[in-house]
DNA sequence: ATCGTACGCTACCGATTTTGTAGCATGCCG
DNA sequence: CGGCATGCTACAAAATCGGTAGCGTACGAT
């Protein structure tokens, strides 16, 4: 059974879920994106919110148990909130990431290119 | 059994493997990093060329079975490549795709410190 | 030549995670 | 009330991952 909603602050303190064990928070970043659809949420949320419903239509029909538990883990490391009005959406300091993770999309496009031609 | 390394590729071209099925290239990599150790594969990399086992030491010991896989698939993004003398290392691709995942580093820090002063 | 060692990599199997489907409880609005 | 959307959970099957062992090659030292 996976670790309630404190998840993410237990690994920062010290504890350890998977992956990285040393606590930086680097490593529990990595960690933490290095799990299905947890960067696809985040940026499928970059432009607006979206209901539960929503955002999994947005991913692919993503299964609701994982989406469910990506969700509880971001929300846990402060990146996203729900909101009863709106839904998800991004928190001040999830859209502070997302600024970090914006570059990617240009690059990405430059990426598809360049193994397509291959 | 997964597909061989050309499973990038292939993707891009329209197959689908798991996650996205648009083909959208920064679905696709959004898709490839949600992976256990593809990131982190990536930052251990960021500043030298590492042997495969060094590499394996340096992800808190993950099995060589996914790093392998992971290898494979990164190897097939062309964002490294296996140099025999030197080990693996970040081709210029992987370069680039370095530089835009840089900042976040600054962003964990600062992440870290609000979430344990919570 | 024969060790010893390190390399990249794979097989195997048990453990964990993800998927897919169904469904619950709540709230809202006609 | 009845219909509908929401957030969320249960449960079994499928896919992925972890941990250990070990293979085949290369290279340097003895």
């Amino acid at each position: 059974m996976p670790k309630p909603a404190s998840l993410v602050r237990n690994q920062l303190k010290g504890g350890h879920v998977r992956g990285s064990r040393t606590g930086r928070p680097i490593m529990v970043l990595l960690d933490l994106f290095g799990r299905r659809w947890c960067l696809r949420i985040l940026w499928e949320l970059r432009e607006q919110s979206m209901t539960s419903r929503a955002l999994r239509a947005a991913c692919d029909e993503a299964s609701p148990t994982v989406l469910n538990q990506r969700l509880k883990e971001l929300r846990a490391a402060g990146f996203i909130e729900l909101v009863p009005a709106s839904g998800y959406g991004l928190t001040d300091l999830g859209r502070e990431l997302l600024v970090t993770l914006l570059p990617l999309h240009r690059f990405a496009e430059r990426w598809g290119k360049a193994i397509k031609s291959q």
